[in-house]
RNA sequence: GGCCCCGUGGUCAAGCGGUUAAGACAUCGCCCUUUCACGGCGGAGACAUGGGUUCGAUUCCCGUCGGGGUCACCA
């Protein structure tokens, strides 16, 4: 009896490594060419820092032209969520992050190394595993979770490392016939690996975020095979990552600390490691500690929490390419233009510790990315956004025509309106320019200097009467108000005004506050030539009769 | 607790033995402007701490303190 017989007995019909290393031959790409991948597990969330992950993945791939795959690690159905994948792949495609391979839906894939979902490489992670047995550098373990715990509580209470490795490994020396026989019995087991490491004995490992760190060596046997006979992470990605071509595996820090055994894993299997790229998580400030961004807690934690403000996809992929590489955002200041994929990321100039999340930082880098955008684009962004999650705005909006003119208002032009920073606000900012909502509107009139209603009155009504005409150009269109002014004995310059305060009232500005103000409620809007052009004079004159 | 990583203004961060210690967001003031937003100019604001090493430490070494990660038949 040796190895190969016990080996025959727990995987009887796993076939010949042999078998897959021909299957999944080296990917033919360019030198240099990065592989690479998102792996998250189908829990039914997608977390900002996943995608932070899969956008650099992604822009990796692209900057080196290499592949980019999108793999499933559904190998704990306890926690697995239906319709998991489908969530993750839209998720996705919403950033415009698709992948070259991988999972396309459910039950969908594509590409040539898969399947790209683990629960179905069950018959691979068996091949390698009794391959690993056959070596004698995997065994059967018998121990139930009990004794396990047993083991933990033993070495608690006498303040030695816990875990299972060395003297404390049971299983590690059972005998091939006596694992047979127990076997053979019908006793429950689990794969465990064998390691060859010892505690006392350092490995030093080059990230290519974090840089030089040194560990102990890894001499835990983790079990590779669970009692369910999927793997753990650990088996999986090393199995995974080689037959897949993996050449960077860009993943989230707390993996860091496993290193040791991975690069354990991928020696005593046989396969060449890949390169490990830790990335530092998104944080919070909470009641001054930092932590990661929370599922449970934050809201902000969620992908969909950003379509839900509507804070365009663009700029949240900007801002995290800020979290990313501060250099991105000197890049954009003199790239105004150009696509954000133009810009090359460097791994080696990311951040070993992580950033906390700063919205008002995002929302200033959204209110750039929209200002960017036409009128029409962003009014089918808003409408797009108003439909799903705001029904009065998408009534406002149906008509189109009408509110790419509001849109356009001081837009278009090289110093375009920022004053939009999601599309939740774009209610507010439009608003007064439809007549139900300004009707609908009970918040007092903001008048400022000029508070009394009978010079209020007097001046909206000459101004009607003797100046306002639809066809003024913007010139003549202010050339009158300045007229009005001086009618109304306010000095016609503002300089004028400032130089001899004592002899005015107040000053031109004054009375077009008025004016704005008697036609929109509000004292701050865009320019008022525009709002006043874009409402036409009937409307104009209808509002000013109402002012109270 | 063991092991590992990190510590520059409120936040994100340049910096790699000699700098007036960049820049961005936020904040404050001024300018531009008929208001606001934009833009321009300027202000305030930082090398956690104690020891070394060195002619000289933000930068290198050690300790302290602080923060984070990890120690599953979860990923």
């Amino acid at each position: 009896m040796n190895y190969t017989d016990l080996a025959n007995i727990i995987f009887p019909n796993a076939k010949e490594i042999s078998y897959y290393e021909e299957k999944y031959p080296k990917r033919n790409l360019k030198e240099g060419a990065i592989v690479t991948r998102f792996a998250p597990s189908p829990t039914g969330f997608v977390h900002i820092g996943g995608l932070y992950q899969g956008l650099i993945a992604r822009k990796l791939a692209d900057q080196t032209e290499g592949v980019f795959f999108l793999r499933i690690e559904d190998t704990d159905q306890k926690r697995e969520v239906e319709n998991g994948i489908s969530g993750i792949v839209e998720a996705l495609k919403e950033f415009d992050i698709e992948p070259d391979e991988g999972m396309i839906n459910e039950s969908e894939e594509k590409g040539n190394y898969g399947p790209y979902k683990q629960s179905e490489r069950k018959e691979i992670y068996e091949a390698y595993a009794k391959y690993l047995i056959m070596q004698g550098k995997a065994y059967p373990c018998f121990c139930t979770p009990e004794e396990v715990e047993e083991i933990r509580t033993k070495q608690e209470a006498a303040q030695i490392r816990p875990g299972y490795y060395g003297v404390w490994a049971k299983c590690r020396n059972i005998t091939v016939e006596e694992a047979i026989k127990r076997i053979q019995a019908g006793e429950k087991y689990i794969v465990r690996f064998k390691s060859p490491g010892r505690e006392d004995r350092k490995i030093k490992h080059h990230d290519v975020i974090k840089g030089n760190v040194d560990f102990p060596e890894n001499d835990q046997d983790i079990v590779i095979i669970k009692a369910d006979g999927l793997p753990t992470y650990h088996f999986a990605h090393a199995v995974d990552d080689h037959l897949m071509g993996t050449t960077h595996v860009i993943r989230g820090d707390e993996w860091l600390s496993s290193v040791p055994l991975h690069l354990q894993l991928f020696q005593e299997l046989g396969f060449k490691p890949p390169k490990y790229a830790h990335i530092a998580p998104i944080m919070k400030n909470d009641e001054g500690n930092k932590r990661k961004l929370s599922k449970r807690k934050d809201p902000e934690a969620a992908v969909s929490y950003y379509a839900q403000e509507g804070i365009p996809e663009r700029a949240v992929k900007e801002y995290l390419l800020n979290i990313a590489n501060s250099s991105f955002e000197n890049w954009r200041r003199a790239n105004t233009d150009k696509p954000m994929e133009e810009f090359e990321l460097q791994l080696s100039k990311m951040s070993v510790s992580g950033a906390l999340f700063d919205m008002v930082k995002l929302l200033d880098v959204s209110k750039t990315v929209i200002s960017k955008m036409t009128a029409e684009e962003i009014y089918e962004k808003s409408f797009e956004w108003a439909k799903k999650y705001d029904e009065e705005l998408a009534t406002l909006l149906k008509d189109k025509s009408y509110a790419i003119k509001v849109f356009s208002i001081e837009r278009g032009n090289k110093k375009p309106r920022k004053d939009i920073s999601k599309w939740a606000d774009v209610k507010e900012n439009i608003s007064y320019m439809y007549d139900v909502e300004y009707e609908k509107d009970t918040r007092p009139y903001e008048y400022q200097l000029i508070q009394d209603k009978e010079t209020i009155h007097k001046i909206v009504k000459t101004y009607l009467e003797k100046y306002y005409d639809d066809k003024d150009d913007k010139q003549t269109w202010f050339d009158k108000i300045k007229e009005l002014a001086g009618e109304m004995g306010y000095a016609k310059e503002v300089k004028e005004y400032k130089a001899n305060p004592e002899n005015y009232p107040g000053h031109v500005g004054d009375i077009s506050t008025v004016l704005r103000v008697s036609l929109t409620k509000r004292a701050n809007t865009p320019d008022l030539y525009e709002i006043m052009q874009v409402l036409g004079k009937d409307r104009i004159a209808k509002r000013y009769e109402k002012i109270r």
